[in-house]
RNA sequence: GGAGGGGUGGCAGAGUGGUCGAAUGCGGCGGUCUUGAAAACCGUUGGGCUUCACGGUCCCGGGGGUUCGAAUCCCUCCCCCUCCGCCA
């Protein structure tokens, strides 16, 4: 969401943020909205004005019982009241509109963002470590329907495609997974553990952009909640409508919940195995700071995220997406891909965000420094840290043998009770 | 799910339909006193929109209605609390 008087005060540079995304300009359309709104707005509270003093005066012609005086008010606000409700249709029909432009734009990009229409654009940060190079290495879905603990097709009889039936040692490796990464965040770098709401209402999905736009891709309850598409959206509103105090940011919390995501428009897409399902698990990182820390924290963000790959020994490379690339709600994002030797490329495993003060203004959440009357917009970050399923694929096919069984990274042992490798279970 | 009771400023808590944007207390800020602090005392202390400013206007959970006039009456939705039922 934007600021009216930003707009107004900075149409082409608003105009010039959008075109980077690709959208046409809009600054014209709504400054005239605004303009004939707040035209209304003029006309309204003059008719206020007159409506209020009428209304005080008939309390004091009433008072000493003057009739005539009574009478005569109370025709004058008889009148003025006639006229009101057409201003107010139109200046409400006006906000509405404005309202309604706003809430669908993306967030203008920051200016180090790179130019261009979808990920081909991307630019490489950093990289770290070696792809692993395996003679024929498989797929994760080849190891794990063959140590028959992968189990698509029981998955799919219960709930159809994209669902995935875990069991025995990979079942255990998942759990293992998200408990290191849990530790890792909350030991390590100061984030507070949460169990958050997984259903939600509209309120939440609007405050983090989910919704009015991307309905679609989200799954919705008979009643009135959402299975949350990312604990982004459930951690991000834990401040929603507040107003913090600004020595206490940033506010740094974590999670570890599944996600759900309609997939709508990804058919055919990604249709084997692990990578696109309907339900996975992801340990979430969400920030809250104050305006001036949010750079900061989100190069500190996508560091903790890669410490995890760096612990696992897992090959990565760090890209900053392009203005084609990014989601709705971020002005920055780093994605971090992870090397799989089955499909010897990288993939996405961890998508870090700075939405500005974009969620802020959405959510109604501000801070004040001490002392300070003013409040302003926080500003929110999110990344994944990382996604539970796409690491327990990445940690497959880089950790394979050559007779299908999977070597536990060293960091997990610890949450593998004595497992050291998972393979057939011999019984 | 049933029956009741509530949602008011940073917090607590008043408020017969007509100078109520709102008493009072706490907290905050400024001052007096003090070597300094505490205590005490005095003063001050919500926000949005609009205006160069004066001012105007809107906001007492959200939305709608009644009325010349609504924090106050009515409808509706949301949230919280108590009791009952059901239940992991």
């Amino acid at each position: 969401m934007f600021d009216i008087k930003f707009i107004r005060d900075h149409g082409e540079k608003f105009d010039a943020g959008l075109a980077r995304r690709g959208v046409p300009p809009k600054a014209g359309e709504i400054l005239g909205l605004d303009e004939e709104a707040r035209k209304y707005t003029a006309v309204l509270n003059d008719m206020q004005s007159r409506r209020n003093a009428a209304s005080k005066a008939i309390g004091a012609a009433k008072a000493k019982g003057d009739e005539d005086e009574f009478n005569r008010l109370k025709a004058e606000v008889d009148q003025i009241k006639t006229q009101m409700p057409t201003a107010e249709a139109e200046q409400k029909k006006k906000l509405d509109q404005i309202r309604d432009i706003l809430s669908g734009l993306p967030n203008l990009p920051a200016d180090d963002v790179p130019q261009g229409e979808d990920e081909a654009a991307n630019e490489e940060v950093r990289k770290w470590g070696e792809p692993r190079k395996l003679n024929s290495a498989k797929e994760h879905f080849d190891l794990g329907e063959a140590l028959g603990q992968m189990d698509f097709e029981a998955a799919a009889r219960m709930s159809g495609s994209r669902f995935v039936l875990l069991k025995g040692g990979l079942a255990r490796l998942e759990r293992a997974i998200a408990n290191f990464m849990l530790d890792t965040h909350t030991g390590e770098f100061g984030y507070t553990e949460c169990q958050p709401p997984l259903l939600v209402r509209d309120d939440a999905l609007y405050g983090t952009g989910q919704l009015p736009k991307f309905a679609e891709d989200l799954f919705k309850s008979t009643g009135d909640h959402w299975l949350i598409p990312t604990a982004e959206v459930s951690l991000t509103n834990i401040v929603r409508e507040d107003i913090l105090a600004e020595e206490e940011l940033p506010l740094r919390f974590t999670a570890w919940t599944p996600c759900f995501r309609s997939e709508a428009g990804a058919a055919g897409r990604d249709t084997r195995g692990m990578i696109r399902l309907h339900q996975f698990s992801k340990v979430e990182l969400v920030s809250i700071t104050a305006p001036d820390q949010s750079n900061a924290e989100h190069e500190r963000m996508t560091e903790c995220a890669e410490t995890v790959l760096q612990k696992l020994d897992l090959a990565y490379r760090t890209m900053v997406l392009s203005t084609g690339d990014m989601g709705f709600s971020a002005r920055k994002t780093y994605d971090i891909e992870v090397w799989l030797p089955g499909q010897a490329q990288y993939r996405e495993i961890s998508s870090c965000s700075n939405c500005g003060d974009f969620q802020a203004r959405r959510m109604n959440t501000r801070c004040r420094a001490k002392g300070e009357k003013q409040t302003t917009f926080v500003h929110t970050l999110n990344g994944s840290g990382l996604a539970v399923g796409r690491t327990l694929v990445a940690i497959m096919e880089n950790y394979q043998n050559e007779d299908g069984s999977i070597a536990v990274p060293d960091a997990l042992n610890p949450y593998m009770g004595g497992v050291e490798k998972i393979e057939t279970a011999v019984d």
